[in-house]
DNA sequence: CAAAATATTATTCAATCGAATAAAATCGGC
DNA sequence: GCCGATTTTATTCGATTGAATAATATTTTG
């Protein structure tokens, strides 16, 4: 049984193709080569191109989500701010650890059926337990994406950001400084 | 002279095709149709795909940079909270109108010649006559990405906006609350 | 009105796309 | 060591890609 191996590996190459340069963009042919694999191996373990992203789009949603679900886990019952603290310090740290994610959300973010299923299979969940700002039902929306977007754009844009800032946003101490300097202005 | 008309035609389905589906998804004969066009005149008007792709990019960056001149022009040489308002406020409403912005950048974000050539010359003036939220100039590049983020995610993902959440970003009213709690944030 | 310049269409090219196929290679169970 | 199942390769298909070409239509200019 290599499958495992070989499938990953495609599974995980499909996951960075994809999210840098879209569905329409990224070939099963060039996902193939940077797999090290040969491209009729993605008909064989997967059967179409749009089951290979789903895969990929799971690969990192589940990774996103056991975070979050660790991160509700340990979360001591103590007061808002402090959850709400602990919460953008993880978030920032997933999307500097998976800026994959923002680029699926965005590169499907203008509809489609993929859009759908990622909304159905994953976002829900995501939104569902995320924390309030406001503690106002009707600003839910609102507040959630502009965490989200906050947190992520930095990492999402991460070549921009060096060419335009001189910043590497992927070192260490730019991601702690990311998740500190968002903590203070929202809590 | 008909070039004004068609040319403009052509750039314009280009924007929202390449908005839609990044450089390598969005195909010449997709971007003809739209514009109701005979696929030829891409390359007559424009030489080549990545030449009209600056073109569409210019269309939307120029309207970007004329947004934040004259801004920065109607600014009186009040306090600063204000101009961070008005600037806020400002920048809110340009990525509900033209969300294509925000995905050129993150579609782009991973390197590339594009990308470099939209840092050259676009960003770059953007970047530099950004506002401070916390005056310290080494923070710069996090508020820039923060303010921009937290402004664009919910128009550039507006689709996915309404499936998971049931809001229409692109409601007036939408928008303004947007601004209105961003400002409340950030100031 | 005629001639020159510009705009548009139709057709073609090699390259690449996703996918299917059948043959070949490698594997585990007995 | 052999056999059946699984994994991998090689090849092929029709469709689509960006781009170039030549022919045609339209507009502008003299």
């Amino acid at each position: 049984m290599k499958e495992a191996t070989t499938r990953q590996r495609i599974a995980e190459a499909a996951l960075s193709a994809f999210a840098e340069h879209g569905f329409d963009g990224a070939s099963t042919r060039t996902i193939a080569r940077r797999a090290e694999v040969n491209q009729g191996l993605i008909t064989y373990y997967f059967k179409s191109k749009e089951a290979l992203w789903k895969e990929a789009a799971n690969l990192v949603f589940r990774e996103a989500r056991a975070m979050l679900e660790e991160l509700a886990g340990q979360t001591s019952s103590d007061d808002e701010p402090d959850r709400l603290g602990a919460y953008i310090r993880a978030l920032v740290g997933f999307m500097a650890r998976r800026p994959e994610v923002m680029r699926f959300i965005v590169q499907e973010g203008m509809g489609g059926e993929r859009l759908t299923w990622m909304v159905e299979n994953h976002l829900k969940e995501i939104y569902e337990n995320a924390p309030s700002l406001s503690g106002d039902a009707k600003n839910r929306p609102h507040e959630f994406y502009i965490l989200t977007g906050a947190a992520a754009l930095i990492f999402t844009a991460q070549q921009e950001c060096r060419q335009l800032t001189g910043l590497d946003p992927m070192a260490d101490e730019a991601i702690e400084k990311h998740a500190q300097i968002l903590t203070k202005l929202l809590t």
